[in-house]
DNA sequence: TTGCAATGAGAACGATCGTTCTCTACTCTA
DNA sequence: TAGAGTAGAGAACGATCGTTCTCATTGCAA
């Protein structure tokens, strides 16, 4: 017994519905009845599946979690060099900065907003930030990079994101790369051009 | 006729309450009645002073604005040279990082939480990211150094900000700052110690 | 065909919040 | 001293929101 549209079809357009939303205008500022009448599924669907608010945006964070890592997975696909899939991180800040509609890191909007009241929600932030920690360190790893040249990859990532959401400068992702880049050469020894 | 408590001390002690509140647990979870409890006023006065509770919000971000650039000059207050004054603002934000409560930029959490559903609330954030933007501007000016390398260093600060925040790590601070001085020696070509 | 379980649409509930109003008490002026 | 204007304390209002409930409808099973 099919439902007409079924479960997990009805999942993923809900959490798309809900996302667009709280992305662009935060999550409190967006009810239930709004997410309703965007997904199209009525209000009790949506409660069986997502049991409050918080599981849905739960469920949101998730789903820009995948979102990140396979845009960033994609902006490194072709480079070998693990130089250029560190740069490569900027190049895909560059492209989502000019994005309609781009309001800044989502995780970070919810953690200002949900975090001092939400555990669950500060927890996925930590988590999405933490992951993305591991694959910068990962990567400058493998260029011989000192554990202290990936935080500092990092800041520059998150400075660009807040900056540019905030100033309204996409040219944040530009001057973020063109740090990385010194910064990277002044750890590993090595000069490049990119 | 001067009221029981003057207008100028009412003013000031509600916007501390209210930014004691605010910056702890969020704008729109802190309602009127606990700014009034935790304030000692009636509601009454407060709407007098701050006939909405935007108006008081964009009366807290100026207070904070004004804290933060006290603590910048008070920072550099005592170093000359322009390059330990650049230093000086990443051992405030470590200092400033390891108070208790600590919990992200104000400017930024407001703007996540508030910005998209108040032009206010915008524009008083942006306003003081730009100001920042200035000042550290002129301390790179002042060294010689490039327009580009101010706005690296304003990405590393905002980077610092929001890490420590979320990844609980005060040491951002010390990274960025290590970062700051790998840029400005690059940028300038002059090799130092701090 | 008949009964049942689940669905959909929306009303309803209970809580909270920003804001205003009421009413009492006080203070300063004439 | 009498009165007018204001302050204080808190109740009350109107709106909104998360969540649940009602009830008519539908699709399926026996």
């Amino acid at each position: 017994m099919a439902a007409a549209v079924d479960d997990g079809r009805a999942r993923r357009e809900i959490v798309e519905a809900a996302d667009g939303l709280f992305y662009a205008h935060g999550v409190n500022a967006v009810g239930m009845d709004a997410v309703r009448e965007r997904a199209g599924f009525p209000l009790k669907r949506i409660y069986k599946l997502f049991p409050s608010k918080e599981d849905l945006v739960i469920a949101v964070l998730e789903h820009r979690s995948r979102m990140w890592n396979e845009g960033i997975t994609r902006a490194e696909r072709g480079s070998a060099d693990p130089v250029a899939r560190l740069l490569a991180v900027f190049d895909f800040l560059a492209a989502w900065f000019r994005e309609d509609g781009f309001r800044g890191c989502a995780f970070i909007n919810a953690y200002g907003e949900l975090g001092p009241g939400s555990t669950r929600v500060a927890r996925a932030v930590r988590e999405q930030k933490a992951s993305f920690r591991v694959h910068v360190a990962d990567l400058v790893g493998r260029i011989g990079g000192s554990p202290a040249l990936a935080a500092q990859l990092v800041l520059l990532a998150e400075g660009a994101q807040t900056t540019a959401a905030i100033a309204g400068s996409p040219e944040a992702a530009d001057v973020a790369r063109g740090a990385a880049l010194t910064l990277i050469e002044a750890d590993t020894g090595a000069s490049r051009t990119a």
